[in-house]
DNA sequence: TGTACATCAGTGAACGCGCGTTCACTGATGTAC
DNA sequence: TGTACATCAGTGAACGCGCGTTCACTGATGTAC
């Protein structure tokens, strides 16, 4: 069943799908509308055949990258939450699975992230996306602590938006050196002091 | 004195000055060399007398910004070190007043780590400018725990690394979303719960 | 002190390439009879 | 089932602009005599 309307749909997610390798690799400005054409197997014509203009297939791939890692965590956060395990691994587990490329994750997610500290309205649509993101991993604290019959003495939203600042700025610092700092090691040598500190059993 | 060695490098200071608000404004792709050029007031002819090219700029640029800054820190660090206060309001004092511009700072060294990230040998510059900027942390931590007879139960770099995380990550989000996440506010809500579990007094 | 010459920082016009975008087209697929 | 026509996704050549880089030059400053 090849309808036109598959098809077209095909060739637009290929040429998504192109866009992120392609900008992982040489970053927005650095690709070319022909890098991303080459590597999904179009010709330039198609591509404006499906997009306005490069700024258009941005703002597509943000979207269309957003919404599959939207998709993937909800997928994941019935089986954390009632997984046994700690708090924290639960949380820690969901920011590295929700994102297998760890690498490619964070250079174009950081890439658009100083495009939107340039641009109001792509701030806008990062802080929703990741308002959302933030709420998913509340959800998890909240549901976790429940359960395990904790209480915190700082909001879980705080404690959620400091899980996220350590795992971006120690993420940095692994892609920088990763044998000095391997992945998560930040992570789990302190976020469970900080843990022990602000939650009590009741 | 307007030796003809003293307006050379006072051009290049000024190029580099305009550069270096300009790429905060623009990036470093988004950024043309006649941006610069114009914000400096020279045409781009002085430019090429001065830079072998756009690329050379970006490189001595990323080393004039990070000598200023080492030059910065060592200048503050012997007060810090010596005022009464904590140590963290010392380390945290020190992140901030290094780089007075923390919106345009950010900028630049994200972006440039960005690029580290897709090129080694600018890795390989990043890197060693970061280690000389832990190491003077780290130094300041070793002489004020020493100075207020404090034991710590981890290496004080894995500290001062964790710090550094914290401080990047949570600036993302201050510079995102100013009023949700006042500046240092993550900083100072959990910084000294860890301090304070991985301290002892001897 | 004044003149002739040398140097060279900075000018600004010109070059040319890469890249985003356009557009007339083709040929495969779907529809009408 | 076969034929004629319509649609339209994708092609690829062409356009033109912006920008990095070059280069012949100018005029201010420094040096020699």
């Amino acid at each position: 069943m090849e309808t036109p309307k598959r098809r077209r749909s095909a060739t637009r997610a290929r040429l998504l799908e192109g866009a992120l390798e392609v900008f992982a690799e040489r970053g927005f400005h650095g690709a070319s509308v022909e890098d991303i054409c080459d590597r999904a197997g179009f010709t330039r014509g198609a591509f404006y055949s499906n997009f306005a203009s490069k700024d258009e297939l941005v703002l597509a791939l943000f979207q269309a990258t957003t919404d599959r890692l939207l998709e993937q965590i909800a997928a994941l956060l019935p089986d954390l939450a009632n997984q046994p395990g700690t708090l924290l691994d639960a949380v820690l587990g969901l920011l590295d699975e929700a994102a297998p490329d760890q690498r490619q994750w964070h250079l174009i997610s950081t890439e658009f992230t100083l495009h939107a500290l340039r641009h109001p309205e792509a701030a806008a649509a990062l802080n929703l996306q990741r308002a959302m993101f933030r709420d998913q991993l509340t959800r998890l604290v909240e549901e976790i602590t429940r359960a395990s019959d904790l209480q915190m003495s700082v909001p879980p939203q705080q404690f959620v938006r400091l899980v996220i600042a350590v795992h971006e700025g120690a993420r940095a610092q692994s892609l920088l050196e990763p044998d000095l700092v391997p992945a998560g090691s930040l992570e789990h040598t302190f976020l469970p002091l900080v843990l022990d500190a602000v939650s009590s059993r009741t």
